[in-house]
DNA sequence: AGGGATAAGTTCAGCAGCACAACAAACCCT
DNA sequence: AGGGTTTGTTGTGCTGCTGAACTTATCCCT
């Protein structure tokens, strides 16, 4: 580490303190945090407020004795980001600001299973295009632009989207025209919404997110860090075995998870007539239909086992279901939690916790937005420097 | 990040850089491959020489132009770590240098399931003390004492440990007498092993570490680091589900892995006499028994549906066979691989690589010494002050 | 054998960035 | 109003890195 990166390192350290403080904090608040002394981080603090990337609020006269601090939050309305997704059933484009405000946002629902990537990446790419010029008409500057993808990433290649049908799609040439703010992230979509899920504020910094959707993905969050793997394909979670006897899945394998509990195979299994969407299973259940409640009993024995298997290799012990397991959580809970409960090892120790996410809509697509938005805080100095 | 940590920061980097070089680095390999000038890895250089941390080579005259280069290594006979170890067959403790040298040695065998802790512990504080003084005898300084063990372990609290039958032990307050060298690092057995592996000059730096035994053990190794999880926890390997339909596991589940691939299930399955041990099996192997030839291909098939999820899981593609697994590579290499390239989602890819432990005998021991002396290499400016 | 080329390691002046202490500002409490 | 308390700012000093020049040691070519 030279001397010029510790600069940039300590001005990096203090905007994520900034960013990610549950709490608004004053200088002396990041000082402490940090192990700086008050005079650098108000050397560094100016900086950034002069970068745009940091806003002072109004002082809290109110409380204790000294001098009121003035709290310090993300600028809002200065450097914003595009997020882009691509899901089975929906193309959207949204743009974040650093304090996480939406300023921009457009959907288009959509069947994709099967479909042609040229005309489908180059629509969102006309989409996101739209959406940037209307938070850059209100004085924004862009970062960057992410794309969550719901499959196998290499460097800018799309190697697998198994529930789209897409295989080796170079996204970064389809999406046609410049990218909004320069770079382009591209991401796996359970892992984005992983970020989302963090920066919404989850109380801990370590869990384990699941995305249901007709594939089952999962992402690593340990310490808040993602953790991506050696080639950034960890949490393929639906193709974890939980019966070598079971069906044969789309993969080739036998018994894996997503033909118990991926959102198709759980319609299926419930019973419900052909072009049923998860809705109507959430309906289903809330009348306490027979065939129904069985499917989700049977998938949450099948997640018992998998995520079992996960907490054993992995010992993260919060679980938090995302996607189209949100709202099916208080279904899945007891045979769940009673699977895991048996077969973690530490369970008595640390008890697997089991929550529904609370990143909101579409967190894949906040988590691209904050994906491009992290380059920033990262490396405030860069930005700094490329602003002027 | 303060200035004095800047130096320490750079003095611990050149430390590393040294330490884990493939071949001795000069100054000005270290400067470039740091990003450092070579003013300031010369300065720092000298430090940690005078410290006894680094020691200098004879110059290489053979080859190119210019001033020959002054090699740079990890000095030997100066500083220490003793290793120490419980396992299920035997006790050992063991002194390495920081390069990785063995000063001395002590094994006991033994039948420790079931055993006492408290005498067993003594014992091996004991031959521990024993091993420690043959070593400073010769001049070394001791910079801690890491302890392998095989189970769960909280802070200083090996709380179960399945296969020797222990629960809730504290061996700090049994191992009686001073710790050599100051601090005790517990730790699991084969998160020490996997650094051993990784320490022994394995190619790659990035591995899962499959340790066989009763029970069985992994670690994570991504980039040079061991993944500890949450609680340190991490590689439950043996008690992932392989079967739900399965036998039940001393630990209560159905289909454990244990139940097909743990050396007691190994043995049994292939139909050797009581009291028969791991050599036996691989006698019957070479011998091309076929109850030994059946029970090496099940065990091969759960191993590849657990370790296809481990995969899957946390996308790390090389897989390592340590300790009783290592003699059974050739055997179990055929249906393992084939399971990893029908059940690894990425297989296509990145295929699995599974090969044979190259980090010696009794692994854990050498990590568990390496661990002590990590504290040494991660903190040199502390260690040089307390060597003062 | 001698001179040029090349690369490693060292020396030293200069500079960037943090620490420390003193100070000013703003509030509370009595 | 005055003392106490905490925040934020200011300026001096020092630590530690940088960059360039210099020395050392070897190779290679004539």
């Amino acid at each position: 580490m030279r001397q010029e990166t510790l600069r940039e390192h300590n001005l990096s350290l203090i905007a994520r303190t900034v960013m990610t403080a549950p709490t608004p904090p004053s200088r002396a608040d990041v000082a402490t945090a940090t192990g700086l002394t008050r005079a650098t981080v108000s050397r560094l603090v100016t900086e950034l407020i002069d970068g745009g990337l940091v806003a002072e609020d109004a002082p809290l006269t109110a409380g204790a004795a000294g001098r009121p601090a003035i709290p310090l939050r993300p600028a809002t309305g200065t450097v914003g980001a595009l997020g882009l997704e691509v899901n089975i059933d929906y193309l959207a484009a949204r743009v974040l600001d650093l304090s996480g405000r939406v300023l921009a946002e457009a959907t288009r629902e959509r069947d994709l299973r099967g479909s042609d990537p040229g005309p489908v990446l180059s629509e969102l790419g006309t989409l996101g295009i739209e959406i940037a010029d209307t938070a850059t008409a209100g004085g924004i500057r862009l970062a960057g632009t992410g794309l969550a993808l719901p499959g196998l990433l290499r460097d800018d290649v799309l190697l697998l989207a198994p529930n789209l049908a897409w295989t080796a799609v170079t996204p970064a040439a389809l999406l046609g025209g410049p990218i909004p703010g320069g770079r382009l992230h591209l991401g796996n979509e359970a892992r984005f919404a992983a970020g989302a899920e963090l920066a919404a504020g989850s109380a801990t910094d370590s869990f384990l997110y699941l995305s249901g959707s007709v594939g089952i993905g999962a992402a690593i969050v340990h310490g808040g860090e993602i953790f991506a793997g050696e080639h950034g394909w960890s949490g393929e979670l639906g193709h974890v075995c939980v019966d070598p006897a079971g069906d044969t899945c789309r993969c080739g394998a036998t018994g894996c998870l997503e033909t118990y509990a991926g959102s198709a195979a759980l319609l299926r299994r419930a019973g419900l007539p052909e072009g049923a969407r998860p809705p109507d299973l959430v309906d289903a259940l809330a009348a306490a239909d027979p065939g129904a409640l069985a499917a989700v009993h049977s998938a949450a024995r099948a997640l018992g086992t998998a995520v079992g298997a996960f907490i054993n290799l992995v010992d993260v012990s919060e679980v938090v279901l995302g996607n189209s397991f949100a709202p099916l959580t208080e279904y899945l809970r007891p045979e769940l939690e009673r699977e895991l409960t048996v077969r973690v090892l530490a369970s008595r120790w640390a008890p697997p916790q089991v929550r529904a996410s609370v990143a909101g809509d579409r967190p894949a697509l906040t988590g691209a937005a904050r994906a491009a938005l992290a380059g920033v805080t990262e490396d405030p100095s860069a930005w700094l420097s490329r602003a002027r």
